[in-house]
DNA sequence: TTGCTGACCGACG
DNA sequence: CCGTCGGCCAGCA
């Protein structure tokens, strides 16, 4: 079969999503996994956000929360608190590694990309 | 090469 | 309500 049956690896996939993510706003692994079709590999989603620092171009890791709003992937950024800073300065609220008003601004590539 | 782990999610009891 | 298990794919020893 050819590798390149698709456009992009599921990697690549994840990346452009990722970038494709607004200001202000943030997502979850398994809306980002759901988009890509692939669904249950949302832990995929994660760990390609781990590689993301390998690869070139700002991937906004910061705004991939995981379903209940808890920022679990804080300890892979340069320090435990850098997440929660990005996310409040751009106008998101974090108590407790938990984003306030997650409903608000989530981002659903699913609803949001056609 | 085989096997385990991992920034998750949903279902089941 | 809470604990447990399976699934998905890629990287590493």
């Amino acid at each position: 079969m050819n590798p390149q049956a698709d456009n992009l690896s599921f990697f690549q996939q994840v990346y452009a999503v990722a970038r494709l993510i607004p200001y202000g706003r943030v997502t979850s692994y398994g809306a980002i996994a759901r988009y890509l079709g692939t669904g249950g590999s949302a832990r995929m989603v994660g760990w390609a956000m781990n590689s993301s620092h390998s690869t070139t171009g700002d991937i906004p890791a910061h705004r991939v929360v995981n379903r209940n709003g808890l920022l679990t992937g804080k300890h892979h950024f340069d320090g435990p608190l850098v997440m929660q800073e990005l996310l409040e300065s751009e106008g998101i609220k974090v108590i407790d590694d938990q984003i306030i008003n997650f409903n608000k601004h989530f981002w659903d590539p699913v609803k949001e990309i056609l």
